[in-house]
DNA sequence: CGTACCGTTGAGGTGAGTCAAAGTAAGTGG
DNA sequence: CCACTTACTTTGACTCACCTCAACGGTACG
């Protein structure tokens, strides 16, 4: 089992959550009882789409990828979850069944917060659910990745997005003058995660490669030059002005 | 001046979110006292991207239609709303710049919440709060519309979708078997919500009236076989399993 | 009767999907 | 340590749905 720190030692979202709607210990209490950890390999499910939402889930390390499936069997992914982050909420608060299909891109510790916690601090703080409201409504679920998927931007660009998005949340090495990171992901998940195919990858890769923008190998990206990167996000965009 | 009615009796989504979450009469009045009520023209802006959130609009009478505009200057229309529903409250509540245009489709009536009054209401009832977190957690936002965008599924298809969306949402009148109804958008506004341009929202409804499933004449959409039009949703998709 | 906007139709180009096959890396068991 | 399996990645050839540009028809309104 793993170690029994408080969700305040470890730093975890929800701690900060209930901190910072001014509730007193007593909240934290709450969730320290009925907090239960769990311990996912790489691959697991932790929960699929289409199941009943019963938890809450608080990352406390690893990494997650969300991804939905629709009618015609094509996956989608939306979102890459890290540390610190909170999954399984819009079904959660939706009280619908699971939209998403949650699955560990690494091996990943997760604390399960249970229904009736969540809602016994609601009832008796107010800050609690406003915060929540607030992380409600800026996420942007499945649409997240609106940019990422636009049909009419290029894959390229959807890439340089994707990679621009990733080198913030992953951390970022120097050397020499080059700034690398690691993908957590397989061509097969950025493939989903721009909703295009992994061979469309692959080839936007090798072309930004013989651009000189960025380099990929296996899972290791490597910028030489962050100014052209951004740069590479304009391509195509004269921006008409909208009507 | 529009009729002073109460929300109560004009049967306002947000009279019944006060009264479902079981709060008491002060609550009403509350509402009451601080809203706002007004009138807009068809092609009026009701609020615009990027300008600052402050209220929360309900809708009263007419339609409006969402869209977002991308860094190319790509207008992505993701919901047509209708009376009784509530427009804003992700950019509200997110407590973030709108990030979305609202455009009146027709001649609109609109009521006008502001942030003190929602926030008493949060604070006073839990049950309020509990309400637009399900509204907030269910409302895919610019997601809505996945299927609809997808690139994977050919515009006719994603067509066929949003007439069958717009057929619940739209009074929908029998005649000799055929089902008809008024649809509230201009070619480029369909095309604007399925991520297509007006030419090839044309070529699809052509193509749809030649093989007998729908005709869309100027605004009216006639539907001979609700069952035929049911089955093109299913076109190509033989639905090979996700891994 | 012109202006303006919307809708339709046609011709042409292309980005990305599909299919198929070869190359590479990683794990397993003898 | 090496064959063998399995999974991931890359490359190439082909095809097609949709975009773009451009012209034309229809309807409303001054």
């Amino acid at each position: 089992m793993v170690s029994s720190l408080g969700c305040a030692k470890i730093g975890c979202k929800m701690y900060d959550y209930v901190a910072t709607s001014g509730m007193s210990e007593s909240g934290i209490n709450m969730l320290e009882l009925s907090r239960i950890t769990r311990n996912y390999q790489r691959g697991d499910l932790i929960f699929k789409q289409a199941s009943p939402s019963q938890e809450l889930y608080c990352l406390r390390s690893g990494q997650v990828l969300l991804s939905h499936t629709d009618a015609f069997g094509h996956k989608t992914a939306f979102r890459v979850a890290g540390p610190r982050e909170i999954i399984g909420f819009r079904s959660f608060f939706g009280e619908d069944d699971h939209a998403a299909t949650a699955e560990a891109l690494t091996n990943c510790t997760i604390c399960l917060h249970t229904r009736p916690t969540i809602n016994k601090l609601i009832d008796t703080c107010p800050g609690f659910a406003r915060v929540f409201m607030r992380t409600l409504a800026r996420d942007r679920g499945p649409a997240d990745a609106l940019v990422l998927r636009g049909q009419h931007v290029p894959v390229r660009t959807r890439l340089v997005y994707l990679l621009l998005i990733m080198k913030d949340r992953q951390g970022v090495k120097e050397t020499k003058g080059n700034l690398s990171f690691e993908l957590p992901v397989l061509r097969r998940d950025i493939a989903a995660l721009l909703g295009a195919r992994a061979e469309s990858v692959t080839r936007a890769i090798s072309e930004l490669k013989k651009d000189g923008v960025v380099t990929i190998k296996n899972r290791t990206v490597t910028i030489p030059s962050l100014k052209r990167l951004y740069a590479e996000t304009q391509r195509g965009a004269e921006a008409k002005a909208a009507s």
